[in-house]
DNA sequence: TAGAAAGTCGACTAACTTAATCAAGTTACT
DNA sequence: AGTAACTTGATTAAGTTAGTCGACTTTCTA
């Protein structure tokens, strides 16, 4: 049930960007404040502007920052583009669903893993990047009301 | 966050024995059910036997069975015996901790994964082998009163 | 306009984990 | 004695993780 570390990486660095808000932000200095180094950092940072997250410059004076506001970064959206489903296994997945023969004879595991997938895709997708900078991350959810 | 084949092939050789109660049921007969193979269950049987779940007899009509009622045999310890620690970082992991020095300058994720281990955590450690047996997994937790 | 700063990109690798498989046992029933 | 059945440890193939390396391109500045 381990988050991998590309997954904490690339949050560490969405943090520490969120914290600059506008201002480019050089590898160097998101390695020294995230503790990651700067080339496997330099992967995961190319990741991230793959997928949107984040916009970079070129040549002396470049860095990163963020593409959008930290408040509509989706932490769960995030782990799925960087790590992957967020279901404990691929029967439940709702992003990735994959058969499997036991559905058919009333899988008994499968409702667990269900509710598992629910609870963590809930907190996740009703987190955002902003939330973590509050340190906001108790509450507020769906299913407390 | 995936959950590893051998935590779930553990669980289903114990749904298995589960719907037997007393009886010895052969590897061969855990194989049929559980779609696992016989080769691959011998050594989750064992791993099972060794961590007290299951006894075992050998010789002609041998076989396994449960070492303690359903209700006794609790998921979450089964995981974090089969697989470790439920915890998604290890940082905030109850039964393995490791330290981090991010946490020494206010790390913003940690209440994060602290949230996603409570969660799991506490409805892994509220959940037998009878309630997936009696498909009996929603509800009932403590955090729901 | 040369040179240095800084991001880009793709290939590579070492270590680890997962998911088995195999072979050679030992035990116990008939 | 024979065979069904569990036991144990070694081995392995494939995949993932967590990086590392090197050559390249872009952009600023002196």
């Amino acid at each position: 049930m381990k988050i991998s570390s590309k997954g904490e990486y690339a949050l560490r660095a969405l943090i520490a960007l969120g914290r600059k808000e506008e201002e480019l932000v050089q590898i160097k200095d998101i390695s020294k404040e995230t503790l990651v180094s700067s080339q496997y950092l330099e992967q995961i940072l190319l990741h991230l502007k793959s997928h949107g997250y984040v916009i970079s410059k070129r040549g002396v004076n470049g860095g990163y920052k963020l593409k959008e506001a930290p408040e509509r970064i989706v932490i769960g959206k995030v782990i799925r583009d960087l790590e992957g489903p967020l279901a404990p296994m691929s029967c439940v997945s709702i992003t990735s669903y994959e058969y499997c023969p036991l559905e058919d004879q009333g899988c008994m595991l499968k409702p667990l893993w269900a509710l598992i997938r629910d609870e963590v895709a809930d907190l996740l997708d009703h987190t955002t990047l902003q939330d973590l900078l509050d340190r906001n991350i108790n509450k507020k959810r769906s299913d407390r009301k």
